[in-house]
DNA sequence: TGTCAACAGGATTTCGATATTGCATCACCA
DNA sequence: TGGTGATGCAATATCGAAATCCTGTTGACA
């Protein structure tokens, strides 16, 4: 499965970096390069890395003399980080229903099929090996996988190379915060498939406005439903709100 | 100078990263550990992480198993970061000039008239220590500084950390581009300063939408005048032109 | 003469140990 | 008894060498 990726490094990083997407590493908790080592293989050398490159990306925070920690998370960054999500992941969806082709088309056919028909939820008991054992309730590696790719499909008409990566960056921390929080469409009257096929249907009649705008209502909503239900459960200091969540602007 | 930064590898990589951004390193040109080192001191460790998080950040690039080297310029690449900074930096000074109290507008004031004061061009034989000496009417750093550190004032009012963060990596993507082209201003019948002082006051008035305006034609004709000029002069492999240069979309 | 394989050189990647730092505990003194 | 300073411990940051990989060259063979 990482065989294309040669260097000890890459994998040692792909892993961690899936690891933490995942929630197996609780937001705010320390890394310690001892376990690091012990989990991932490689010297400190090599784990030294690949936690800088995710310092970078922003998954993870460096304390200079202290070591490494998961990002903590906030109401008020998932505040911003959503408000940045409308604007650019919105931005990038107008410049890829502009530009798509057929072979875009298909590939957002395919993904939304997929996704459609990918149980939410996962069995419970399945933990894989990691830290934290994934609740009752909590969405499947599955779904989440298909649910990535489907939201890929649709911004990957864009040519503009920086943006996309930048949409994509940020619809990662997303991920983070997702992980974090209890099931998301609980009950909640809210139909989430509908609003997949609402953005996929829109994009693909070439209707950048609507789709823009159903995407980002998805996107909010989703948001909204995080922070009310925002007290993850075990990590030390886990999250820490500093704002009283108020959806500012637009 | 360097004090504040405690660990070694911070201070590697910052004047690493000036340095590329300063254009000391030809872009495309190969990037050896054993020059780094001995540039730079500490070990390939310090070196490496260094590097790795300029990958991170886009100003490097890096091929598996050989080596690093310095990010390549091309047209098309100039083409798609210009659209995102129009795009991404007028959002981020329209959130700005909605939210900036006093203090912002002070330090607008205040970096605008150092900016008016600095000479542009630099006189010439002042080169640090580096490996490729400034041409007579290259932008002097002072001038790049100063430049730099009023952009960084018209969007310092923006709260939202993650755009305002974003804005920031592309500016220092562009500042690449700026380093490896003719000097900018040469007669072309364009008056920078002006242009400053256009931006600066309408976000002063508050008028989001002129000062949006403004920055994007800034942005646009400093692209248009790096692509006419687009001929970097000593590096092997420098530049690669894939695309015609056709300003597309907006 | 052209092609392929083995070899040598140089560069990167990875490792394990050492040096350094921060923190907590404990003794000592006012 | 409260506060201050020294000491030991745990964890990170840094180092320099060994292992690994790629590339260009030489030589043999068809």
């Amino acid at each position: 499965m990482a065989t294309a990726a040669p260097t000890r490094t890459e994998q040692v990083y792909a892993r961690m970096r899936a690891d933490i997407l995942a929630g197996h590493w609780t937001p705010g908790a320390k890394l310690p390069f001892a376990e690091l080592v012990a989990r991932y293989g490689g010297s400190t050398s090599v784990i030294r890395e690949g936690l800088t490159r995710l310092v970078e990306q922003g998954l993870v925070q460096a304390e200079p003399q202290h070591g490494f920690r998961v990002m903590p998370l906030s109401i008020s960054d998932l505040v911003d980080l959503t408000t940045a999500r409308c604007e650019l992941e919105g931005l990038v969806l107008r410049l890829s229903i502009e530009a798509g082709d057929l072979e875009w088309e298909s590939a957002i056919v395919a993904a939304q099929h997929t996704l459609e028909r990918t149980p939410m939820t996962a069995r419970a008991g399945e933990a894989q090996d990691g830290r934290v054992d994934d609740d009752p309730g909590a969405l499947s590696d599955e779904w989440r996988a298909a649910h990535a790719r489907f939201h890929n499909a649709l911004i990957a008409g864009c040519p503009n190379v920086r943006l996309r990566t930048m949409a994509a960056s940020l619809r990662d921390a997303a991920e983070l915060y997702r992980s974090w929080s209890g099931p998301l469409g609980h009950g909640q009257h809210r139909d989430i498939p509908a609003e997949h096929e609402a953005i996929a249907e829109a994009a693909l009649s070439r209707d950048a406005h609507r789709a823009v705008a159903e995407l980002t209502r998805h996107l909010r909503r989703t948001a909204d439903l995080l922070m009310g239900l925002e007290t993850s459960g075990a990590g030390s200091n886990g999250a820490d709100a500093r704002e009283p969540a108020a959806t500012r602007e637009d």
